[in-house]
DNA sequence: TATGAATGAGACTTCATTCAT
DNA sequence: GATGAATGAAGTCTCATTCAT
């Protein structure tokens, strides 16, 4: 598990100064509000220099294309949340499953909570990728993972590393898509769907012993 | 569980003559393959029109816009699925949970097999919807939701209606989801994941005793 | 001075049924209405057929084309204000020259107040006009110059024909840019301006001793 | 009776550099010809463009949108015609009436004599106000008439204000009419119907004693 | 004769990106 | 390097008119 950094190859021109590394940040800030508020397509470059005081030629010296800022904020998404996780993963590593399910939910809720663009985002890099490419996870995505397999293997040697990564994808997409919904609830109601959540999950889990 | 009628509101003239409504399900058609294909803000109205072999003031005149397209399709997509699950639904009354999770996944999952649009047209459906009001579900989906949240009292009258709905609707999003990643897979890793899914709904619903 | 019929050769039909006569003044009624509202531009043939309650087929059996309905209609106005003009100048043969002019400045302000798609089909009129030909003014609009004219001969003998044309015309123009002006104001000062009419006018043929 | 700057509040940029300036103007100068030409309705913003040889886009960075350009045209015209008022109104202050009349006229034929769209242009923004609010008067032509009507005022101070400001408007609008009309006519009886409106202006102003 | 669905040219406007200054 | 005016292809949608039924 190789702590890895930012992905930039997706930027033009690596901000050298502080001071470039600050307006980068600041047009992916509003980048990602902006995206919120109208979408991916409704958002143009010149709103986005606009909005973020920098001349249009200058948000092009560090984004190719529009494209391109939808990546980099994505990567900045993934790789907060592949930190968080690290480090929680770590501290659990010893506990029981439903403690360590417990957990790690409330993390990834935490996390969404205070990230709002971030699904926003993640379904617009879906289209863009469905135009080229295909649905091949992240980077930060597949360390995680291959972390919760990992991890899962310990607990029980016996499954197996494949089967333990099948495991581990299926908690991750069905928490994933719940936590998602349970967004778009109010309080009451998102409550009680993470805590079916954390029973769904942990009861697949229980079935492999782990 | 009323069978409801097809949804057309967002069209503007609803086709009298069989041969209007071949038309419309071209257009639809070709709609369908080119949200596929290239997304649908990269779709044109020209695009699908020349492709249907319509001119595009005929397709003006069965959508008032190109959001009518989107959400006719889905439309249909949705009272397909609806007629689904319904007759299965009424099959598997009586079938024990292993059974009734088992038949019910393999048939969604061949519904997806058979409507590769879906998930395009959904996402774009969930970002307009993001636009004005918010995420609610669509009607069918929501009878099916109901469907399954009554079958689930049935078997265990203790659980009370709401919870029913709550643990129907963790169903729906998890299997969901799964389903929908394992059609990025090649066919032996979605069989597998497809295998998961059922694993992990059957061990949820036997915490409830149904 | 003749007294001349409406003058159809715009029309495609000449109806010969009461029934198909009374369609075309309901479409005509139906279609100034629209030219006040929207304009001449905004008014979609479709929504004349619509609002009428004919089908757009039958619209396009009186009218060749969108134009021929605007002409009609201001044939209809001219006709009808010619009528007016006619029987009132009839009336006031042998007044004194300040009742000629209130008199008539009042008729044609009650005129214009009956009719007040006049202006709104007038003025696309004129540019239907300058599109073509030039700004001639209709059979109509002569023949009531021309019994002005005429009038004032008879009263001053010594101005002769051709003057009196000029000034009749004089007349006419200002009067009725006033009285338009007049229609924009409110209650009273519609009152002062067309009192203020009477005296400019009645001021200018008093130079000519008529 | 201050000098008024040029409102542009229509423009969506206003032009700081000669070059753009220039721009605006040939733009202007283009779009005049062709609403003389073809109306305003049947002048497209592509053809003003072409015949302006600049891209579409260059003219929708001056003007938001085809309307815009009208409006500038008629702010031009109003100013011009308004410099023009307040240059000659100074120097026939102390004229007699006549004089001021017959003076006045021909400066305002000369205006009209050397810009051939202004009626063209301003039919249609009486037709873009309808649509909007009602037939207020523009700013310019506001002042011209309250230096009218206190012109009026310091010779017959009697009169007040308000009345010399009726008298002022009926001199405008009925002499402006005229003066359209007469450039409907060859030069001849274009000759004669100025005469005649010098004739109708100066006698209904000395009813006033003016 | 009556109907109204069908047609498709063309209108207005936007916006990602470039490049001269 | 920084700027933002300039570009023009391309998008969505309208509507007068026709013509098969």
């Amino acid at each position: 598990m190789t702590d890895d950094r930012l992905k930039t190859s997706t930027m033009r021109r690596q901000p050298k100064q502080a001071r470039s590394q600050e307006r980068v940040n600041h047009i992916l800030d509003v980048a990602e509000q902006l995206f919120i508020e109208l979408g991916y397509e409704q958002t143009t470059t010149r709103a986005i220099a606009t909005r973020a005081e920098v001349p249009v030629g200058s948000l092009y010296q560090f984004f190719p294309d529009k494209e391109a800022i939808v990546r980099a904020l994505a990567d900045r998404y993934f790789e907060q949340e592949y930190r968080m996780f690290v480090q929680l993963h770590a501290e659990l590593i010893d506990v029981k499953i439903d403690t360590y399910v417990d957990r790690m939910i409330d993390a990834f809720q935490h996390f969404a909570d205070e990230h709002l663009g971030y699904r926003a985002v993640l379904s617009q890099l879906i289209d863009l990728m469905t135009a080229t490419d295909a649905s091949q996870m992240n980077e930060y995505d597949q360390l995680m993972l291959l972390g919760l397999a990992e991890f899962l293997e310990r607990r029980n040697p016996e499954l197996g590393a494949s089967r333990c990564e099948l495991i581990a994808t299926t908690v991750f997409k069905a928490a994933n898509e719940l936590l998602w919904l349970a967004f778009t609830r109010d309080i009451p109601h998102r409550q009680a769907l993470i805590a079916e959540t954390k029973t769904l999950i942990t009861a697949y889990l229980k079935t492999y012993n782990v």
